[in-house]
DNA sequence: ATAGGGTTAG
């Protein structure tokens, strides 16, 4: 037996290093000799430390007439091994014992409050008792109300210790703050601290650091990493960790990597915060590299890592891997965190794998929380089940009664597809009396919905109910506006925006930018470009994915070209954007060969790739390329072929003109033709003249698309196109009769900031005299130069001369003109058009584009066409 | 050298 006055030393030595053997050795030989009672305390916290509260309650049990020290010591015992309601139940069994309660018990007692009132009752002990001038106890106090939300009380506590503040004080203080969403009153507490002279702590620095994460404040982030590295706190693990989740978080991607590799010992906590910044701000692929880097590092993922994971799989298309950590799952029996299960649900209701989402849905039992609900609900909306997301959602409310901001999302999104007004009302109504009006992601839904219910009026409302100081409402009514193609008002309101003094984000800057694409508004495109670089956006995947598609439908495929290398990720809808940009300016080549650069990156291609991929072989004329692809997209990609991969290979086979395998093609497909087959079909029997094909797809469009114009005109210009001019009568005096009115052409051309718009034979532009000079000193030249007006299949009623001057005419050469006359000499002429450019103007602008040597490039409706140096880039396929 | 308070990833 050792000497009595070595016992204690040593049980604390057994207890700090957990040594239960050594410590169960001595508790035998105290009972044996008696002196147990001597060392019950130093035996309680042994036991305690070695997490066997049971043991500490033998011991307690033992002992005759226990002690506060004992008490206060039991109490800590469950305190610490999350036992809080024998924790409780002891403080309340020592209070009525009337045994003293010291500054020890209330802080532990603090911890294991359930609530704010029993919480305030240990308050009011500890100012009953006068405990509350010990710093512990108050500090504790200060963390008890910050975490139940009360932060003002927290303060309160906070200034009454007055001089006794210490670090864990101002600590508490600035927890408090973070815990509650009030991010920037912690950075300001964080400065009070610095200011009163007392230096901060490794606690200190990671609670600010969250702060700024918090408050979305880098500036402030990037002075407290700089004192941090200066005091050399930097190189705490925890600080070390909040700093690579600020810089991923705040999407400074490329200092969250900076960071992260100063990270002393990188651990599960510091590869997650980067992962998570990546995955949050759509560095999805780059997401799933850190996680092999940090497999192969010897890591092992935990659920975190999962539930981040199963996210940048639904976005990179990586389902695959999203089935493996379902797989892993299920083996792991990780199944009892409800975050992976709804990275699950999403992920699956993302990859319109609905039935698997379902089942997931139906088969997580535990933890079936409005998560669950929302991921399911979300799924529905994105895979156009919206009927079935209206009906989730009333299930919800009986079954989870709770609902939020995402889910008033979700639903929004299918109230709006199904154009349903009268629940969009409903929801509008809910989100007022559930308090949810003052959210952006709601408010947003509700401008959507409205819009897409043609209801502007309401759309308005609640949009100038929350424009003040809402971007996410800019936002919304900017992409409505540009998606009904009214770019110029989402121009306007995107000034207003700037004049309320909103600072714009990636997200508006997005939606302008296919604001300027719907405008093919080349220039404002640029500035929106210069915008997203002065602001330092260009790492926003979102926003570099619009510049190369905007840049790709402003009709300049090299500064599509370019954005597209400067990405800093390219992900399936970046590739996707690139290949349909290249395919509509008819580099059917170049877009396979940047598709083949996409499989070779493993990116998998979606149903949007694919008809890119046989668009460009459309333009391009690649017939058996076209036929490879489209028979073998299921096998290889997992690809089902829609309603828009066999309307654009009818249209393929059409044009090139086997117009038996486009009708077998009709037959075999397992959708019923719509007017996009069967205008393709009408404008193959045009081109190749097959006026039979060309009046029975005529004869479905008109039943079809009745409100079409444009049906008539090709079905006379087929009719024409095979000499068939009593049947171009007949179709005449149909048009007469039904009262059909030709779509009025319509040609668009950027100057500066301003759209210019031209209609055929327009006089109304200021400088109309200009224009009309300018297109007859063309006309003569190009009649030097060989041209001859081909005005066999215009339909209007007039006689040849007059026919040919119409043809001059013709919007896009009206804009042609006066772009002529407005840009300096040499410059690039970029022109948009609603319908397809008209075969005389086509052999005209090849005569132009050399004679002033100019690139004169056309959007029409179908494609580009890039006319330069007496030649077009279609090859005049088209 | 008997007991107590503040920090990280979805």
């Amino acid at each position: 037996m050792r000497s009595p006055e070595t016992i204690g030393p040593l049980l604390t030595r057994y207890a700090a290093s957990k040594s239960l053997l050594p410590g169960a050795h001595i508790h035998a030989s105290l009972l044996k000799s008696g002196l147990l009672a001597t060392f019950c305390n130093h035996l309680i916290s042994f036991y305690s430390k070695c997490r066997l509260p049971g043991s500490a309650r033998r011991v307690f049990d033992e002992i005759p007439d226990p002690c506060h020290v004992s008490w206060s010591s039991l109490v800590t015992a469950y305190s610490n091994n999350a036992l809080p309601r024998d924790a409780l139940g002891t403080f309340r069994a020592m209070r009525a014992r009337g045994v003293r309660c010291n500054e020890f018990a209330l802080p532990v007692v603090l911890k294991c409050a359930p609530d704010a009132g029993l919480g305030a009752q240990v308050h009011a002990v500890a100012v009953a008792t006068g405990l509350n001038g010990d710093i512990f106890v108050a500090n504790a106090l200060v963390a008890m109300y910050g975490g139940f939300g009360h932060v003002d009380e927290a303060r309160k506590v906070f200034d009454e210790a007055g001089s006794q503040r210490n670090a864990v004080s101002w600590n508490g203080l600035m927890s408090a703050y973070v815990k509650n969403d009030r991010c920037s009153e912690a950075v300001e507490v964080f400065g009070e601290m610095v200011w009163s002279g007392l230096r901060p702590n490794e606690f200190g620095f990671s609670c600010v650091v969250n702060a700024c994460t918090g408050s979305r404040d880098l500036e402030d982030g990037k002075k407290v990493h700089a004192m941090a590295v200066r005091t050399g706190y930097d190189r705490d693990a925890f600080t070390a960790n909040a700093l690579v989740d600020m810089y991923s978080k705040l999407g400074d991607i490329h200092m969250a990597a900076v960071v992260f590799g100063k990270v002393p010992e990188t651990d599960v906590v510091s590869w997650n915060a980067f992962i998570s910044g990546c995955v949050l701000h759509g560095h999805d692929q780059h997401a799933l590299e850190l996680l092999l880097q940090m497999k192969s590092s010897g890591l092992v993922p935990n659920v975190f890592t999962l539930s981040s994971i199963l996210k940048a799989c639904a976005g990179a298309g990586a389902f695959d891997l999203g089935r493996q950590i379902h797989g892993f799952m299920i083996k792991a029996c990780a199944d009892s965190d409800g975050y992976v299960g709804v990275g699950l649900v999403d992920m699956y209701g993302r990859h319109g794998l609905l039935d698997d989402a379902r089942k997931v849905f139906n088969w997580w039992i535990p933890r079936k929380d409005l998560l669950f609900w929302n991921a399911l609900i979300s799924g529905c909306s994105h895979e156009g089940c919206h009927g079935e997301a209206l009906s989730l959602f009333c299930r919800m409310r009986t079954e989870c009664f709770e609902v939020n901001r995402t889910t008033l999302a979700a639903v929004l999104k299918s109230t709006a597809n199904l154009e349903a007004i009268s629940d969009t009302r409903q929801v509008h109504a809910l989100s007022e009396k559930i308090g949810f009006l003052s959210d952006p992601h709601v408010v947003n839904g509700l401008i959507d919905s409205y819009w897409k219910c043609n209801c502007l009026h309401y759309a308005n409302r609640v949009f100038e109910e929350h424009s003040s100081d809402n971007i996410i409402a800019f936002t919304s009514m900017i992409t409505a506006l540009s998606q009904r193609g009214q770019g110029e008002d989402a121009m306007k309101l995107f000034m207003e925006m700037l004049r309320k003094g909103l600072e714009p984000d990636p997200f508006v800057l997005s939606s302008l930018l296919n604001a300027c694409a719907s405008l093919s508004a080349y220039e404002q495109g640029k500035q929106v470009h210069a915008h997203l670089i002065k602001r330092q956006f260009m790492s926003d995947v979102f926003a570099g994915n619009a510049l190369v598609y905007t840049y790709a439908k402003c009709g300049s495929i090299e500064d599509a070209d370019l954005a597209f290398s400067g990405l800093p990720e390219k992900g399936v809808v970046s590739w996707s954007a690139m290949i349909g940009g290249l395919a509509q300016h008819g580099h059917g080549k170049r877009a396979l060969e940047v598709f083949r650069g996409m499989v070779d990156e493993r990116i998998a291609p979606n149903h949007i790739t694919m008809t890119s991929v046989l668009c460009a072989c459309n333009h391009a004329g690649l017939v058996d390329e076209a036929k490879r692809y489209f028979n073998s997209m299921k096998e290889m990609f997992g690809i089902d072929r829609t309603e828009e991969h066999y309307a654009c290979m009818i249209d393929l086979l059409g044009r090139a003109g086997k117009l038996d395998d486009a009708m077998d093609l009709v037959n075999s497909m397992p959708f019923e033709a719509n007017g996009a087959v069967w205008g393709a079909l009408l404008a193959a029997s045009r081109v190749h003249r097959d006026p039979e094909l060309g009046k029975l797809a005529a004869e479905k469009l008109f039943i079809l698309e009745p409100e079409k114009s444009g049906t008539h005109v090709l079905l006379a210009n087929t009719y024409a196109s095979a000499g068939m001019w009593d049947e171009v009568a007949k179709v005449r005096k149909l048009m007469k009769d039904n009262n059909v009115k030709k779509e009025p052409a319509m040609s668009w051309v950027e100057l500066k900031d301003k759209v210019h718009t031209f209609i055929v034979s327009d006089k109304s532009h200021p400088r109309a005299r200009d224009i009309y000079a300018k297109l007859e000193e063309l006309g003569d030249l190009m009649t030097k130069a060989g041209y001859v007006p081909n005005a066999d299949v215009d339909l209007h009623d007039v006689d040849r001369g007059e026919k040919e001057l119409l043809l001059s005419h013709h919007s896009e050469r009206l804009a042609v003109a006066f772009a002529l006359i407005s840009t300096p000499a040499g410059a690039p002429i970029r022109v948009k058009k609603n319908l397809r450019i008209c075969r005389d103007c086509h052999v005209a602008f090849k005569f132009i584009s050399k004679i002033v040597s100019r690139e004169i490039i056309i959007r029409d409706v179908n494609r580009f066409h890039h006319f330069s140096d007496g030649a077009c880039s279609c090859g005049d396929y088209w």
